[in-house]
DNA sequence: ATGTCGCATTCCATGCGA
């Protein structure tokens, strides 16, 4: 069972890729998260035809989230229940994996907050913390959850190029990595660190300055396991390479194997 | 290098979000 998470930054600029990443990946269930588009905008056609089901969670302009999978989707619910939100930005669903086991995966886009003075730090906050209710309530059914997306989170010091430089920003201050501990505390595993703690592991460069070139990158983009999730990973990995081809979202996919 | 994208509108220029 193969699950990915990709920040797409628009779906409609990036749907070549797209294709290109389910024929040659081919992931049982892809996260999108900013797909920056309305519903009735994404490219379902050109989706299904690459023999994925779609169900989206669009909105004009920004945001937007998407949950792609081979096999039927079931009991899909869009936003976090209880938190009154504007932005679309959570979608649930549950697909089987063939062999009898069920996973009940979430694509995030969880708010980036910046600037921290301003009331989207705030609203970023908020959202960690209904989105922190909803994985406990998740955690209680002992199902494989996996929750995918870009958490805007960067959790400690070597998933970032300059530490210094980005103590105060709202990825990285201590609010929002205490937070992000404190959901992984509720038992959740971070997928890419229970197979390695190599520092400047990557999923994100900005398009400005060279980010790339230089690989000033961030680690914001991650997968979190419930234990019986984390019972079954097999393998975790980052396809870097996507950066570096034509026209590239500034966020590359990050991506799970389960036995 | 105030360095790039993608979206939208006041639409070929600018503001916003990231």
């Amino acid at each position: 069972m193969r699950i990915a998470s990709w920040n797409v930054n628009s779906v409609r600029q990036r749907t070549a890729p797209l294709l290109d990443y389910l024929r040659d990946v081919a992931p049982d269930v892809l996260c999108l998260q900013e797909l920056k588009c309305q519903d009735e905008a994404f490219p379902r056609a050109e989706v299904e035809d690459a023999g994925y089901v779609v169900e989206t969670f669009g909105q004009k302009t920004f945001n937007g989230v998407a949950l792609l999978s081979k096999t039927p989707l079931e009991d899909v619910s869009r936003g976090l229940p209880g938190f009154e939100d504007t932005h679309s930005r959570y979608i649930e669903g549950v697909v089987g994996d063939g062999a009898g086991g069920v996973y009940r995966v979430a694509s995030i886009y969880l708010p980036n907050g910046n600037p921290p003075d301003s009331e989207k730090y705030g609203y970023k906050l908020a959202f960690m913390d209904a989105l922190t209710d909803r994985a406990r309530a998740l955690l209680a059914l002992e199902e494989r959850v996996v929750l995918a997306g870009d958490f805007n989170v960067i959790p400690a010091p070597e998933d970032v190029y300059d530490p210094v430089g980005w103590a105060g920003d709202a990825l990285f201050k201590p609010e929002t990595r205490s937070k992000f501990r404190r959901l992984l505390n509720l038992g959740y595993t971070e997928a890419l660190r229970a197979v390695t703690d190599a520092p400047a592991v990557y999923t994100f460069w900005d398009y400005q300055a060279g980010a790339w070139q230089k690989n000033n990158g961030l680690r914001i983009d991650h997968l979190l396991l419930s234990p019986p999730a984390a019972d079954h990973l097999k393998s975790v990995e980052i396809d870097k390479a996507l950066r570096g081809r034509e026209k590239p979202s500034d966020h590359v996919p990050i991506r799970a194997d389960f036995i």
